[in-house]
DNA sequence: TCAAAATATGACGTATCATCCATATTATGA
DNA sequence: TCATAATATGGATGATACGTCATATTTTGA
C-alpha cells in the first residue's frame, strides 16, 4: 500500500494523486486506506519520515563503518548514490521535501524532516571536525560548511542523474566528487 | 498582479491558492485575471519564467563583467547572493522548479526551466574550462562537474539561509564558498 | 456448520475551485 | 452629451476529490 502511493506522489506530486487512484493501485478500497491512516495527509507524512529515516540510517551507518576521516567520506558518497539509486521514486519525494520548498502539505512536516536532515549534517560535519583535529584535513572552512558542501555536491550529482541517467551518471568513483574537496582548484 | 501571486504562490504553493485570493491580493476580479492569463497554469508559468529569466540574466551578467576567472567566479557567488536576498519569495518557487522535484504542474514547464538552468551551467562550466586552459585552474575534475558542484554549494547555502536567516547566514565573504574549492582540504 | 466478530467496500454527502459569461462599469470620440 | 467600444466584475456551473458509513464480505471459533 506504501509501495503504490509512495510511486504515485512521486510521479504525479501529493496534489495530483487521489485516494481513489491510491486505493485502484494498491488494490484496497478507499474505505481500508483510511483504516491504516487518518488521512491523505497522514498518508504521505508516515511515508516520507518511515523512507527519510531509512535513507539517514544507511548514511549514518556507512559512517561508522570505519575510523578513517577520507574513508567515511567516501562510504558516505558512495552509500549516498547506492541508496538513492535503489530508491529513485522516493528520492524525488526526499529532495521535494529537504532540498525544495515543499508545497505538498501546508506545515509541520517540512520541520519533521528537516529537524532530521540538520541532525544528519552535524554527524556529517563530525567528521570534517575530526578530520582537522588530527591533521588529516587542513582547515579551508567551518566544519559545518563543509558537510553542507559535500552534501549539496552529492545532491547536484544526483539531481542531473536524475533528470537523466544516461547523459549524467553520478559518478561511480566517490573520488571524482571528492576531490573537488580535497585537491584545490588554484596552486597552493 | 504578478506580485501578489508570486507572493501567494511563494509562501502556499501552487495547489494551495486559488483564483480568488490571488484576484483579492492583487486587487483585481477573478475574470480580470483570466484576461491576462489562459488559465491558473499560464499564470503560474509566465511568473515563473519570467522569474528565473531575471536571475540567469543577472547572473550572466555577473560573469561577463570581468575577464579574470577567479574574479568572474566571485561576482557569480555574490550575485547570486544579492539577487536572491532580494526576492526571498521568488527563490522559493525557483528553488521548487530547478531544484526539487516541482509537481507543481503536471508537465512541460519543467523541460523549459530546467533547460534555460542547463544552458546557464554550461556559461558556467566554460569559466572553469577557459581556467584550465590558461593555467590559473589545476585540472581537478570536469569543468560541467565543477560546475554543478559550485553552483550546488551556493543553493546549498542559500537553502539554510532561507530556513533561517539569522542562524545560518549565507556568507559576505564569497571567498568562504570558493576557497572549499579553491583550497584542498588535504596536503597535495 | 453457522453465528458473531472483524474487516473491507465503494457510493454518497459535502466542500472546494477553476473557469465561463451575462451583465455592469468605464473610456472613447464625434 | 451620448452612443458605442473596451474593459472589468463576480455569481453560476460543472467537475473533482476527500472522508464517511451503511452494507457486504471474510474470518473466527464453538
Amino acid at each position: 500500500m506504501l509501495a503504490a502511493a509512495i510511486e504515485l506522489f512521486s510521479e504525479k506530486g501529493y496534489h495530483n494523486v487521489s485516494m481513489y487512484e491510491i486505493a485502484q493501485k494498491a488494490e484496497f478500497s478507499i474505505g481500508t486506506i483510511y483504516k491504516f491512516f487518518k488521512n491523505k495527509e497522514g498518508l504521505y507524512k508516515s511515508l516520507i519520515v518511515e523512507q527519510a529515516d531509512r535513507f539517514h540510517d544507511a548514511l549514518t551507518n556507512a559512517i561508522e563503518e570505519t575510523d578513517d576521516e577520507i574513508e567515511k567520506l567516501r562510504n558516505y558518497v558512495k552509500t549516498k548514490s547506492k541508496v538513492f539509486k535503489d530508491n529513485v521514486s522516493v528520492v524525488r519525494l526526499y529532495f521535494a521535501e529537504t532540498r525544495g520548498a515543499s508545497f505538498n502539505i501546508k506545515a509541520g512536516l517540512d520541520c519533521e524532516i528537516r529537524e532530521r536532515y540538520g541532525r544528519f549534517m552535524h554527524t556529517l560535519a563530525l567528521i570534517f571536525e575530526n578530520g582537522m583535529k588530527n591533521n588529516r584535513f587542513r582547515k579551508i572552512g567551518r566544519p559545518y560548511d563543509l558537510a553542507v558542501a559535500l552534501d549539496s555536491v552529492c545532491n547536484g550529482f544526483l539531481l542531473l542523474w536524475l533528470e537523466s541517467p544516461e547523459q549524467n551518471p553520478y559518478p561511480e568513483n566517490p573520488d571524482v566528487i571528492l576531490n573537488i574537496f580535497f585537491k584545490g582548484l588554484v596552486d597552493p
